[in-house]
DNA sequence: CTTGACTCGATACTATGGTACAGCCCGTAG
DNA sequence: CTACGGGCTGTACCATAGTATCGAGTCAAG
């Protein structure tokens, strides 16, 4: 983490407002409230007057919270994400490492599940450009088939 | 549980009532009735006394349900995925592909930063399998700068 | 033909993740 | 100085995705 890049002393003004901050990232500044009441998300500082001030990695710190959430993480486990990161500064207990070989597997399970879609996502659009249009072929079914189904094993999909 | 194989010819024993699918799927009863109030999930057919009957085709879609909003899907883009395939059946219209060339992006994309996540917590879990434990090496910072910067330019993150 | 698990429809309640004020307090541009 | 835009705390409200419960009907085994 690079200092804040302002001269010692006041790097005050190099922080931003909760205004700003939820501007640039593209929420609303309730939304960062509310997560600061789940302990997920606090302020770098505050001013006398009670302002909240965050730094330049506050804003990576809540684009990554809204990014995980977009891949169906909780905020519950977003936490423990990011509980991960500072139990792995502090020692890496073999805590750290299972819960993050859990999560491991997790994320490996979606990218799987999100690749099949993908595909026949795909195959959907060519079908379609191909104009082979009416009535036959519910492509999406095999969706169900293939995202179901151990997806390395090609289905076959002919009885459309 | 009921007789399933009431030895008729019919299919209508060869049908699943709710209790069996639900628990076969892994969801409770109740969470049926709900998607079927969003007219996400309607029953195959019913007995005379009302009694809801599913087919092995159901199982499926109700899987791909759960599967779909553990990638981050709402029930109503669930739906839309499910139209789509319907759409594909009747006519292929622009408009059915526009809109699965758009699902295809978006779930490209989540691909993308699920294996960011993924490599990371790779590397989260080998640091603290070699011991290198305290201090250095906040490792899953870098989820924040790898999983906001662009993932095309391949980290420059070495240094750890 | 009773018993008990299962199902029905309907309604109420819960948890999560926000949104929307209200009423007051800063801070700065004119 | 004073207006006004933004920020503060706090509470209320909202949408989504379920859960729980009720009284009554169903079904199959004993």
């Amino acid at each position: 983490m690079q200092g804040v890049d302002s001269l010692h002393g006041d790097n005050i003004a190099a922080q931003l407002t909760i205004g700003q901050l939820a501007g640039i990232v593209g929420v609303n500044v309730e939304t960062v409230h509310y997560y600061e009441r789940l302990n997920l998300f606090n302020p770098s500082a505050r001013r006398p007057s009670r302002y909240r001030l965050y730094g330049h990695e506050k804003e990576r710190r809540l684009r990554f919270i809204k990014k995980a959430q977009a891949l169906g993480f909780t905020l519950r486990e977003i936490s423990e994400l990011l509980t991960l990161r500072i139990a792995s500064t502090t020692a890496c207990s073999d805590d750290v490492q299972k819960r993050a070989q859990a999560k491991l597997v997790q994320v490996e399970s979606k990218v799987q599940d999100l690749r099949v879609l993908a595909h026949v996502l795909k195959k959907l659009i060519q079908t379609s450009e191909a104009g082979q249009s009416t009535v036959r072929c519910p492509i999406l079914m095999n969706v169900e088939k293939e995202i179901n189904a151990d997806y390395t094993k090609k289905k076959t999909a002919k009885e459309c």
